[in-house]
DNA sequence: AATTCAGATTGACATAGATCAAGTGTATTT
DNA sequence: AAATACACTTGATCTATGTCAATCTGAATT
């Protein structure tokens, strides 16, 4: 059940046993089907979650009712809505299942009570939110910079995975284009080479 | 000198006096006046800087020569390419100085020893890359979710001084827009109200 | 005070990408 | 196997924003 968890906490920091056994406590295990949601936006997001295994969304909606990808989460990602869980403030963000999952959860309090009993753990997530910027900054600058078609391509280069295991328009929404777009710009592409 | 430095420090973890004289042992101060580069893409980003005082810019340059705004740091801030600072690897950002500033710098292997002399600062960052990351996350499903003007008013509203210390020009390129752009929304704004 | 120069505005036009509307293929459910 | 729904494609427009060029303004430099 902690298998990938410990595998990339310990890609990041060294824990003792006893560390481990410690950060075990705080989490609860949870499943989730898929198109199950783990979070509905103007709910408070109790909860940041860890996958272990499957595929997950998160996104808005805006006020035409159109839907917009935040992020995509599998083995080995968190995924929250984190200004809600931080705060306590409602969600803006929706979470669900893509494919279904296996979750480790937990909650803003016994966050801190774990980073308390295992200062390490500031250290993991530091160097975690850390790499989560540097991808973030890298996103907003091609965001700003490439048209539709050189921000595709870029994504399909850097994340594969995510181009298998993600349906076409959910992946135009996360470049913030229309799925006609995107299918037009893929046809572009194919024919050139 | 390291006034602004530890009261932002402050607000987020303690420290002792003994630690507070460790941190200080790590950094070098920099004045930097107007216009003057702190780092050129191409260079490697060797340090990551707190702004004591004055205001400064991170930018990328398209092939084209335009250029992307990045993010702004005033009094509070730290700036830094990220990428380029935790992996020794060539900037994409360009950060300059829109007004005269003074600046606290730290090597990245300060920064690793920093962190293990006094480990509440991997706390501090923890929490302070967690904001960041907030911040980031709202501005990225605010460019896909919005029009130019909607993300205007936005920015206008929660962070008044960018919109007084910044040139127009550079705010539009902030929420990727022609200078041009911001210039019309701004009129029919204005106009209706 | 005169001269630059950077920033902002305005107009005319171009275009990338959105929207609307059919239609096709292929999974999933019954 | 039929029925239904979902993902994708394609074509015909529409529109928000970009681009290019001219002008204006006020602040900085000489």
């Amino acid at each position: 059940m902690f298998d990938v968890f410990f595998s990339h906490i310990l890609a990041k920091v060294s824990l003792t046993q006893a560390e481990k056994d410690t950060i075990k406590t705080f989490f609860v295990s949870k499943k989730l089907r898929k198109k199950q949601y783990l979070l509905q936006e103007g709910d408070v997001c109790k909860y940041m979650s860890f996958v272990e295994k499957g595929l997950l969304r998160s996104y808005n909606v805006d006020e035409k009712g159109d839907e917009h990808m935040n992020l995509f989460a599998w083995e080995g990602w968190w995924t929250s809505d984190m200004y809600s869980f931080f705060s306590g403030e409602k969600a803006v963000l929706n979470i669900d299942a893509i494919e279904d999952a296996e979750l480790l959860m937990i909650t803003r309090s016994d966050f801190e009570e774990m980073t308390l009993k295992v200062p390490v753990m500031d250290r993991y997530f530091r160097i975690l939110f850390q790499n989560s910027l540097v991808t973030k900054e890298r996103r907003l600058v091609s965001s700003n910079t490439h048209t539709a078609a050189e921000k595709y391509i870029q994504l399909a280069q850097n994340n594969s995975e995510l181009i298998r295991r993600v349906p076409q328009n959910l992946i135009a929404s996360y470049l913030g284009l229309a799925p006609e777009t995107l299918s037009r710009i893929k046809k572009t592409i194919t024919s050139h080479e």
